[in-house]
DNA sequence: CATATTAATCGTCTATTTACGATTAATATG
DNA sequence: CATATTAATCGTAAATAGACGATTAATATG
């Protein structure tokens, strides 16, 4: 989920198979609700998201990149800390190409 | 998506999670887009499948398999032929499962 | 019954994924 | 400046995925 605009039928195919391969992972699903179930706005840092998953910190932070590039999150830096927040819109935009490609 | 009834939040999500990673390659999306836009109650062949995607015959009957086991779709036998549609209501099950555990 | 058609499965190869602990890099703090 | 905290990256091992051609099994057909 790159960029949205001016895409072909092709490159949304690809789009929509990225982003549903990136949520195809208990643990990756986890990290997107967590995210998802934040108050508005809000970003949530990885530490905090390492402690909900049984998983090693490292793990954790290859999941974070997968979602990342897959387009489902961005981070930010503050301080020595990283945090992370859904991509504005993103569940709806997901959604949207699903609906647009398989309905 | 095995049984719709009496399954707990951790099985949703692996629910969700292996219909999502289903989905998670374009071989796949193609796949099930050819089956949505069969007119209603359709089935389609799988040489008519084979011969629209540009891998293998053999691959692409790995690929329905694995579309078979996470749900997405069911197969029939018609003399020698194995005919495939989707399973009855899949694709809203997914968006409202996809909705239930992340919106 | 012999042959053709159809699709699944097998065996194999290569690439990717998932996990871990260890290390590194960056920033804060005493 | 030395140390602590935080998260990414590295190296590695084991498992899974994705592709292929060859084979098999099942059913139709001449």
């Amino acid at each position: 989920m790159r960029d949205k605009k001016n895409i072909s039928k092709e490159e949304k195919i690809n789009n929509l198979a990225e982003l549903a391969k990136a949520l195809g992972h208990r643990h990756r699903i986890k990290i997107i609700k967590i995210l998802a179930e934040l108050p508005e706005k809000n970003k949530c840092m990885v530490s905090s998201i390492v402690e909900e998953l049984p998983i090693a910190q490292s793990t954790v932070s290859q999941h974070l990149k997968v979602l990342k590039e897959a387009g489902w999150i961005e981070g930010s830096i503050d301080g020595p800390r990283v945090c992370y927040c859904l991509k504005e819109g993103v569940l709806d935009y997901f959604k949207k190409e699903f609906d647009r490609l398989l309905l």
